[in-house]
DNA sequence: CTGAAAGCGCTTACAG
DNA sequence: CTGAAAGCGCTTACAG
């Protein structure tokens, strides 16, 4: 007693061609808008389908028309409080625009080694193209996909230039911020960031490197640390700054900051009477202290969109730019008044 | 001059049926594996594929066998720094399963509310079950799901015995959590929590519950809040136990503690000397704080791969359990000495 | 504007 | 053990 005819079986562009007594090309033609088609035929149709509640099988679709509408979201694997925030609402923002224009996401998480889980997804052609949420230095991703010659977007920056990128502006976001706060009469600026091998932190220490240059000041190597791996080297590090009377401490990422800010706080330094406070990328983990820290803040659900419009414009065959750059937000808080 | 003969089309069944100088019934039998074939035929298929790269299409794959090897996975809409992790290292879970047995994961992100994304997936038949990593007190997707007969799995606990749930068992979890506080000696515990039409939320205060039950003591209701949706309620709320003279808060989740141990903190309340506090839910977030917070503790990307294992074998014809409920840890520290 | 036919790239009874 | 054929459910030139 339902609508499908007595039958069970999921109903075929077949089945609906026969009651309304056309050919399956004409319901074809109504679905898609392609080809000529009478208005009427068409009403027709489509009146029944939406009635009736007829969906095209996926796979047929996607085999006769060598097309998946699916994308690939590729995800590192992470597992802090400033990390797992910043690709989850990446990936939300994919999403959400993916999910308008009826494309859904696979999610592939990889440790950025091994290639073979991006390597079936592309062979065997689950996906129309891929987004890479963090790109590095020499990334093996980048170099199967281009050879494959499948679309595909890079967040992120990247040395390439026939690689297409969306990504926060991260170097002049940097500059900016340093510049600002040389502005402010702070006069020397220490820097502690991590992994190098990352894209976006060279970017923000280039950002730094260029704001001295632009100030024409000095750059002393002893405020730079860059391969920060752990705590307990963080910890050394702002023990030395401290003594070293630099004024202020400028954070690769929250997750160094978070580090920062607590061993200044164990070692009794006010921040920003003793010790100045920034960093170079704003998540709710700077929510949680006492005293609000000045940072920088990227949108990065908008990331996320942008790089999804890009991929499926590429995926229609127009012409993207190589480079989108998104905006960012100075904010200056307590942590560096005075 | 590469493997594909020249032809830059990309590699079919056929192509190497036509190498090899056999049908492409019998390639397919030699990747499949199924139907009866020669071994040395079979090694001699395999061998050609493997040197020359082919990987049969997936769409095609899928129409002949009426399978995806898709699955997906539903998220709720979320953005705290406790609820994100959740989720995403569930999907991590997730993910790493059905790596291993080559499916694939679609996510698609929700607001509860609007069924369309999902039944468009499953309509279209893209996937071949599903994960619900969040359930409600009246979840419609379950409805959806039950009625189209899809295989699915629900993380979190559900009312109906005929869905299948994975999930930590946070009732026997918290009654267990407060029956050992009892006997530290504490007399009364409040209980903070938030959004009761999460079924997780249920059961966290179930578990509560029950330990008062089982202590045979009497709930003074007085001592319960179940419905602090923003900061400013919880600080209420803590001003108010503060004043009653009640010895130890038990907060629903890391979101509420937190608030709730950043209020004592302003309030100059000493924990645990003035105030005792526990947690039904250890993230990261409880690692920032000065002193060390007694919880419960999940095993999240176990989590994931149970769901996802369960999920499996119910896609194959298995029969799984109703319910897998995965063990906890209790953690005791500071924050509920003395 | 519409239909019949071939094709997308696999799988799987059915013969042999 | 192997092959020819039909079928999965669509799309799309090609005729008319």
């Amino acid at each position: 007693m339902n609508n499908n005819s007595g039958n069970d079986k999921t109903m075929t562009i077949h089945d609906v061609a026969r009651e309304l007594g056309v050919s399956a090309s004409t319901v074809s033609r109504a679905i898609s808008g392609k080809g000529r088609i009478g208005a009427a035929t068409r009403d027709r149709i489509l009146d029944y389908i939406e009635e009736h509640g007829f969906y095209p099988n996926a796979a047929a679709q996607s085999l006769a028309q060598s097309k998946t509408n699916n994308i690939a979201i590729i995800l590192p694997e992470v597992n802090t409080l400033v990390d797992m925030p910043f690709f989850h609402t990446c990936m939300y923002g994919v999403e959400e625009v993916a999910q308008a224009n009826d494309y859904d996401i696979i999610v592939v998480t990889t440790n950025g080694n091994d290639t073979k889980p991006l390597e079936r997804l592309i062979q065997n052609r689950k996906v129309d193209g891929m987004i890479l949420t963090r790109t590095y230095e020499n990334d093996k991703y980048v170099k199967f996909l281009k050879q494959k010659q499948i679309p595909f977007v890079a967040v992120g920056k990247f040395p390439d230039d026939d690689v297409v990128q969306v990504d926060h502006d991260n170097v002049g976001a940097c500059k900016e911020l340093v510049t600002v706060l040389f502005a402010k009469g702070i006069q020397n600026i220490a820097y502690l960031g991590s992994n190098m091998d990352q894209m976006v932190n060279r970017c923000r220490y280039q950002g730094y490197e260029e704001a001295y240059r632009k100030g024409k000041r000095k750059l002393n190597q002893d405020l730079v640390y860059t391969d920060l791996s752990n705590k307990a080297m963080v910890e050394k590090a702002v023990e030395e700054l401290k003594k070293s009377g630099v004024e202020c401490i400028l954070c690769q990422d929250d997750y160094i900051c978070d580090e920062v800010v607590r061993k200044l706080a164990r070692m009794g330094v006010r921040i920003p009477d003793q010790m100045k406070v920034a960093s170079c990328h704003y998540s709710r983990i700077l929510e949680n202290y006492p005293v609000t820290i000045t940072s920088l803040k990227f949108n990065i659900t908008e990331l996320g969109r942008r790089s999804c419009q890009v991929l499926l414009d590429m995926i229609h065959g127009k012409t993207v730019p190589d480079k989108t750059l998104l905006d960012y937000e100075i904010i200056l808080k307590e942590s560096t008044k005075g």
